[in-house]
DNA sequence: TCTTGCCCTAGAGTATACTCTAGGGCTTAT
DNA sequence: ATAAGCCCTAGAGTATACTCTAGGGCAAGA
């Protein structure tokens, strides 16, 4: 069974150490074991549900919201349909994320067209 | 020619009174226009400037960003080329920002999926 | 005239998410 | 035994982007 220190799961997951402890004190990783010194000891579950926190994350998922899911996550498999329920909603959230995001590119693209088209664009 | 007062700007944009403000102060407004009380008089081309705004702060771009792009168009047409570098270095960083937020809900399918065939996840 | 409803500036306060510092402890190589 | 290289906590500091407050001005209606 493999673990890792704190140091390791930092390079494995591309977060600092600094960024690790503050999400433990925050309470969106499983609870970490630790090791005779106090020193944190994770696991593979811990690096599959990092790199999980991680994408929610960058896909502008608040800390709070994150937590939400682990608060049902702990309260074990009756919440299954809980979190299905989070899964949809966080869904439905990025899918509107992308649909804006297009529409800017698309906006740009216009743009671009029209910087090649020798117009002015007012922007 | 249509005038608008900071109030209706804030109503027409969605943005705040505050934010409007704050936005002049940070320099990513194009030069706003005063009566002779010192009250902001915006115009429809400030309208315009502010939605483009607007939609590159949603796309994540730091005001920072925005800050620099209005340098390059204060200085005028001719930096024509550095504003289109500028739209085509924004859109490269929207295509990437799309393509993750895709895979994330390329994730939440998979889990969707699992969780459906009664399986648990681990997340 | 006085209240209501706009507007103004300067600057303080808040939320979020880190990021770093101080002070200290094991363990291993020199 | 001492320096290097990990680890720890608690708490301060930083960056970003607002958001609000205090204190005040002008104009129009009751």
């Amino acid at each position: 069974m493999d673990t890792y220190t704190i140091g390791q799961m930092a390079k494995q997951t591309g977060l600092s150490i600094h960024t690790l402890r503050y999400y433990e004190k925050e309470g969106i990783l499983l609870p970490i074991e630790r090791d005779e010194h106090g020193n944190r000891v994770f696991q593979e579950k811990d690096v599959v549900w990092l790199e999980a926190v991680s994408c929610l994350r960058s896909s502008g998922m608040p800390i709070k919201d994150i937590k939400l899911y682990i608060a049902l996550h702990q309260k074990g498999p009756e919440m299954i349909l809980e979190k299905r329920q989070v899964f949809v909603d966080l869904r439905k959230k990025l899918v509107k994320q992308i649909e804006d995001l297009q529409n800017y590119v698309d906006m740009i693209d216009c743009n671009l067209d029209y910087i090649d088209s020798g117009k002015l664009t007012g922007l």
